[in-house]
DNA sequence: CTAGAGAATATCGTATACGGTTTACGATTG
DNA sequence: CAATCGTAAACCGTATACGATATTCTCTAG
C-alpha cells in the first residue's frame, strides 16, 4: 500500500533557522532596507526571529561567503559597501557570463522557449509594482538562457546577480530604465528569433553595460570609497 | 606620521578558529584527503582542533556556500559530488572568464608582468614536487590577468578554479598533463608578447578545455552520480 | 572647558548543554 | 530465515552561558 507519496509534505526538507534567516538578510540588503556599510547586530537579529545568535551567525558566514557581508571581529558584520569601479566590475563578469550564455543557448533555442521568453517580457513592461520589476527582470534573462543547458553558468550568473540586486533595483526604478530595459529586451528576443549568434551576445553585453553606465551616471556617491 | 599602513599585520583581522578551520577543511578537500562523497563529522573536526562545534558549523556553512560541501538536515555534512557534465560546465565558466581575462589584460600588459609570467612559466616547469604544481599553475595563469586591473575578475575566477582544485591535480598528475601545460603556457605567453588578443584568448580557452577533456577522458569514474 | 583615564555597557566569539532526529543493531515475529 | 520492530548510540541543530574585546560614558586633572 504505497502511500501517495505526491501530496505528503516533505519533512526532510524542512528549512532550518538559519535558512529562514540567510533568505531574510538576503533579501533585506536586495530591497534596501539595510544599506551598505550598516551594521547587523547579531541580538537584534536573533531577538526578531525568538532565536539564539548561533542560525543568525550561521546565516551571515554564507552571506559573507556570497560576498553581501563583511565580519569585522569582535566589532560586527557590516553590509559590503561596493565602490564605482568595483560596481562596474561586477556588471562586467555578468556581462561576460550572460553574454557567453545567450551564444550557447541560441542553436538549441526552441520556439517554446521563444514564446515563454515574450510572455516575460510583456508581464515585465506591464508590471506596474516597481517591487516585482527586478524578479521579472530575471526570469526574462534566465530563460533565454535555459536551452543552454548550463545549470551551473545560470547559477553562477544568479550569485553575480544576487551581489548587484540592490542596484538593479535602483537602475531599473531610474526615468526611463525600465522603457529603456524594455526596449532592450525586445532587440535581444529579436536576435535570437533570427538565430543571429553573435548579435545577440553584442546586444546582451551592451544591455548589461548600458544598465551599469546609466546607473553610475545617476548615482550621487557620497560614501568614503 | 602616518605609519607605513601597508605591512603592518593587521591585527584587527587576526583568524579567528572558524577562519582557520575554513582553510584546513578546504585544503583537505583540495589534496584529496576528503573524497567527494565522504561525510565531515561536525565533533571530530572540533575535537581535532579542540573547540567546539560551533566554530566548525560556521567555517563549514561558508564552504557550502562556497559549493564545496552539502549539508544533509539532521544527517551531516558531505563533500560535494561533482558529475561529469557538471565537471565540464564548471571548467567551461572558468574558460570563459579566463579567455576574457586575458583580453582584458593584453592591451596595459607591461614587460615586467610578460618577465614575471615566463619566471612562474619556468618555475612551474622546473618543480618536482607534483604537491605544488596546481598552485604555481595558478600563479602563471593569475599574473597574465594582473594587468586587466579586474580584481572582482580575478577573485571570480579563484573562486571557479576553487571549485575544480582537487580535480585541477589530478589533471597535472595525469601522464603528459603537467607538460601540455607547459607547452600551451609557452605558446599563450608568445600570443601576449605578440599584443594578439585573439588568439591569446582562443588559446588559453582551449588550453581549460584541454584539460577538461583529458581529466573526463581519464578519470573512470564508478560514481553513482 | 577639554583631554585622558578608568569604569560601565554593549557586542562579539566560543564553550557547554540538551532535546530531537537519524542510524545501527539486536530482539521478535511470522 | 527474512522482515519488521524497538531500543541504544551517534549525531545534529540550537539554547544558554560566559570570558574577551570594543565602545561609550563619566569623572577628574589640568
Amino acid at each position: 500500500m504505497p502511500l501517495e507519496t505526491a501530496k505528503v509534505p516533505n519533512l526532510g526538507k524542512a528549512p532550518s533557522a538559519s535558512d529562514i534567516i540567510l533568505t531574510f538578510i538576503r533579501d533585506a540588503i536586495a530591497d534596501g532596507s539595510l544599506d551598505q556599510g550598516e551594521p547587523i547586530r547579531q541580538d537584534d537579529v536573533a531577538r526578531l526571529f525568538n532565536v539564539s545568535k548561533i542560525p543568525v551567525r550561521e546565516a551571515l558566514k554564507r552571506l559573507e561567503a556570497e560576498g553581501l557581508v563583511e565580519f569585522h571581529r569582535n566589532r560586527g558584520v557590516v553590509v559590503t559597501s561596493v565602490s564605482d569601479p568595483e560596481l562596474a566590475q561586477i556588471f562586467e563578469v555578468r556581462a561576460i557570463l550572460e553574454s557567453s550564455a545567450i551564444k550557447l543557448s541560441i542553436p538549441n533555442m526552441r520556439e517554446k522557449t521563444l514564446a515563454r521568453a515574450l510572455e516575460f517580457c510583456e508581464t515585465f513592461a506591464r508590471e506596474t509594482d516597481v517591487a516585482r520589476w527586478s524578479e521579472l527582470n530575471w526570469q526574462f534573462h534566465s530563460c533565454l538562457y535555459e536551452d543552454a543547458e548550463r545549470p551551473f553558468l545560470v547559477s553562477t550568473i544568479r550569485s553575480v546577480n544576487d551581489r548587484l540586486e540592490r542596484f538593479l533595483r535602483i537602475q531599473l526604478a531610474l526615468s526611463q530604465g525600465k522603457e529603456i530595459a524594455d526596449r532592450e529586451h525586445r532587440e535581444i528576443l529579436d536576435a535570437c528569433r533570427a538565430r543571429d549568434v553573435e548579435r545577440a551576445g553584442t546586444l546582451v553585453f551592451e544591455h548589461i553595460m548600458g544598465a551599469c553606465r546609466s546607473l553610475l551616471e545617476h548615482l550621487p556617491r557620497i560614501r568614503t570609497r
